[in-house]
DNA sequence: GCGAAGTGTGGCAACGATTCCACACCGCGT
DNA sequence: ACGCGGTGTGGAATCGTTGCCACACTTCGC
């Protein structure tokens, strides 16, 4: 545990220290190939009483490989992501990975300038919740395997970890109609990806189930964030007034209906109901509790690590595969009948 | 744009292509060093063509220091630490460094290990929050910079980004106090730290300029998570049916304080007055909303990876240097006369 | 007693990019 | 003509580790 001077020690420090050729030094510790046991012993003494840490750099560009992945996300401060991130890295720690997480907050540039440094740093395998095909495309055109998780791209020719979004929404939406909501609006702040589209999906169809016809101007679209969702709300609100439940499409949504149903003091659900796509903490805090769609996204996360791994060791070739996850509809307080 | 069949295009192949030699080349790209402009272009149309990266890794061996910032955090599910991260992950970004992120749940032996590689990586430097003193020491020792943030170790010696946990506790006790509070209780998970020391420290200063005594049974120290703050709150309240407030430490507390009071069917704040420690956006999605002392997270990341950087760059130098950033007491609906 | 198989070990060439360094060429002032 | 400074280029060493290969020595079995 003596810390050496100013420079770290070299593995040729250790085998000087030792009294072994550098080879054997890296066989002894590495335990590739033979090595006496008393040299290793000897080597092993030497390593710790310099305080040697072997250089991963070097390693990597001797083995053609690192140990990191790729983590492209939209934004850590999303519990949503944050969780998937946990998911995820507690899967890659545990096989020996780290995860270097790039923030792409949204946008597509950087999101590519994301991908590109990740690319230079020779990651063996990456994550991603993608915003364009043009990042992926980048990726696996250099061979380096992509799960794509959240949400997939059309063209994608990776593999991809999902949530049947048009399952749990069209789960929570039949929930509604059953309790006799005919006017349900439909928030959503994307309609780009698979997720957003997706709900939109299950919500349409749980109404053709139930012989609703479907009315476009019930769907607000908003821009990101839960300002713009509490005010576009607010809009769906003054221009439906026969509106009787809400669906949020996703927790950041719900976070600016939820606002300004409160700031319009309308009671929950004596005046409206409302549930919403991705379950978090907050909606079980709040009175009455949020029925809400509860997506595993840990296990989302870790599942795409999973992936990444098998990809990454060759254990799993060939065809992209998708992996879908079921959500799974809570009912709680916020929903009563029409 | 061109994908070169299987192995990546080096800076070899680039510099054949545009006729140079790899010096040359690594000139004309990198721009250290002389370069005619032709030659440059030269290069540089035959790099896009290739669609050549660079190599990070050999070119951190070469250089002997990489882009790559450790973080270590306690886990990333807690919507402080992600939100942390992203603060360190947007100025990192900005500087072109790269965030790889060990979640060490608060474990001693997961940190000291994710240190372990974090030096193996060769990283120019690191932010953790602190769980061990080994951990800063294992870095400091290797000459790498290390930055606490949120906490710091007593023995330290490293700079440190901190919150004035204790003016910030002071303030929102002696807002209870100063409403005529007299028992109020406190629930904390840990006083390991500075985190809980220190609010408890301002808990306990607050009392004293009011000249009320110090009850140490009024101090519930839980296990982690919000389920034991539940059940300590419990306990709390039952062992003191005289208590007429709660001060919970920091949002995961606060959270299981939050659903023992829903539990219990206690109104908030005709039967008790609460505070929390660490504003989080659920805390105004609640009815009534809770008052709260607000800590500037994203600013506590973000300062902290000005600082890291600063070290790197040996732009700052010599003493150990500790930032403080002060918090903000919110008072919303949740405490009122006692 | 001799090849073969099994143990160990050190030398050396990579991995891919980056610098020194030497050198070459040009123009220009003396 | 000569030297000199400014441009530009290629050669070669280097970063720290690994792994192939050659070689040495031991131990057997026949």
């Amino acid at each position: 545990m003596t810390a050496t001077g100013k420079r770290r020690a070299t593995i040729g420090d250790v085998a000087k220290a030792a009294g072994v050729s550098p080879s054997t030094a890296s066989r002894a510790l590495t335990g590739h190939g033979y090595a006496a046991a008393s040299v290793k012993k000897r080597v092993l003494a030497a390593a710790t009483s310099l305080g040697y840490v072997p250089d991963d750099i070097a390693r990597s560009l001797k083995r053609r490989t690192s140990r990191l992945v790729g983590v492209v996300i939209s934004d850590l401060r999303n519990p949503f992501y944050a969780d998937l991130a946990a998911g995820i890295e507690e899967v890659l720690g545990a096989a020996g990975f780290q995860m270097v997480v790039v923030n792409d907050d949204g946008d597509t540039d950087r999101e590519l300038a994301g991908v590109r440094t990740l690319l230079a740093m020779r990651v063996p395998g990456t994550i991603v919740t993608p915003l364009s095909a043009a990042a992926g495309a980048l990726l696996t055109g250099q061979g380096v395997p992509v799960v794509e998780v959240d949400r997939q791209m059309a063209e994608s020719q990776c593999d991809a970890v999902l949530v049947d979004s048009s399952h749990g929404a069209r789960e929570a939406t039949a929930h509604l109609l059953e309790l006799g909501h005919r006017r349900v609006g439909f928030v959503v702040d994307e309609l780009e990806w698979t997720t957003g589209v997706g709900r939109l999906d299950g919500y349409r169809r749980a109404l053709r189930d139930a012989r609703v016809r479907y009315d476009s101007t019930l769907v607000a679209r908003v821009g990101f964030g839960a300002g713009n969702a509490a005010a576009a709300t607010g809009e769906l609100l003054d221009r439906h007034p026969d509106l009787t439940a809400i669906f949020a499409a996703n927790n950041v949504v719900a976070e600016g209906v939820w606002q300004e149903l409160q700031r319009r003091r309308l009671r929950v659900p004596a005046d409206l109901s409302l549930v919403a796509f991705d379950d978090q903490p907050w909606m079980t805090m709040v009175e009455p509790a949020v029925s809400a769609v509860r997506q595993p996204v840990v296990r989302l996360g870790a599942k795409a690590a999973e992936l990444v791994l098998a990809r990454m060791s060759g254990e799993l070739t060939g065809e992209p595969r998708t992996v879908w996850l079921e959500p799974e509809f809570i009912r709680r307080a916020s929903t009563r009948e029409a």
